[in-house]
DNA sequence: ATCCCGAGGG
DNA sequence: CCCTCTGGAT
């Protein structure tokens, strides 16, 4: 993609969606940071569904810790990887009530020293939580990125330092966003929706032509 | 590089 | 059946 087309790029993408927001539940920054840690590998929707029951009965740290392990995987047996995302979740839990006070942290070393959290999960909390410039890379932005052009790289942090690099900064808060519900909704691993798609044209990627 | 691991779509 | 889903730890 041309550095004259990424302004394109976005300015479409905001016209169609001016306000983006993350599609998962949640009603302060401790749940923002419990949902996105159970959401590595899991479609928001199983996510939205298992969160409802967990926080309607843990919506903080210390009920976290009350439930207990079989309480907090009850909850969350429905979701992918789940023995490992409760067990890091309690552990997250006792961390945050240790060393800050029952507060989600505002610093990227404080996140990721928490189990469960890299870079991707810290980068979400501090971009919607606490409005810092950050980028986080998943999957579908990944994907977004090596396929228009937008910020080709071999690995997430490649791709997200590319972004950085090449996002207008007037862009750079909700890009986030605008980047994953593009692959989410149009961008689509297997069949990306090119007929319909509102960036096509500033795209490097070329669909093979349909059968007749 | 491998493991974790359920639900939904094609 | 196979692939994908807002990854992280070992």
């Amino acid at each position: 993609m041309k550095p004259a087309d990424v302004e394109t790029f976005f300015a479409t993408l905001k016209a169609a969606n001016p306000q983006p927001a993350s599609e998962l539940v949640y009603s302060s920054v401790f749940e923002l940071l419990a949902a996105v840690l159970l959401s590595a590998q899991a479609t928001d929707v199983s996510v939205n569904k298992a969160t409802r029951r967990l926080f309607a009965v843990a919506p903080s740290p210390q009920r976290m810790l009350a439930l207990g392990l079989d309480g907090v995987i009850e909850h969350i047996k429905t979701i992918g990887l789940f023995r490992s995302k409760a067990k890091h979740l309690l552990e997250t839990c006792r961390l945050l009530i240790e060393r800050h006070g029952g507060r989600v942290p505002r610093s990227r070393e404080a996140l990721e020293a928490l189990p469960g959290v890299g870079r991707k999960t810290a980068n979400v909390v501090l971009n919607v939580a606490f409005g810092e410039p950050t980028l986080a890379v998943d999957t579908h932005i990944f994907r977004v990125g090596n396929r228009t052009g937008l910020a080709p790289g071999k690995t997430p942090l490649a791709v997200e330092l590319k972004l950085l690099q090449r996002v207008p900064a007037a862009y750079l808060e909700d890009a986030h966003h605008w980047l994953i519900l593009h692959g989410r909704y149009v961008c689509q691993a297997r069949k990306p929706r090119c007929w319909d798609c509102a960036v096509a044209d500033v795209c490097d990627f070329r669909p093979k032509p349909p059968r007749p």
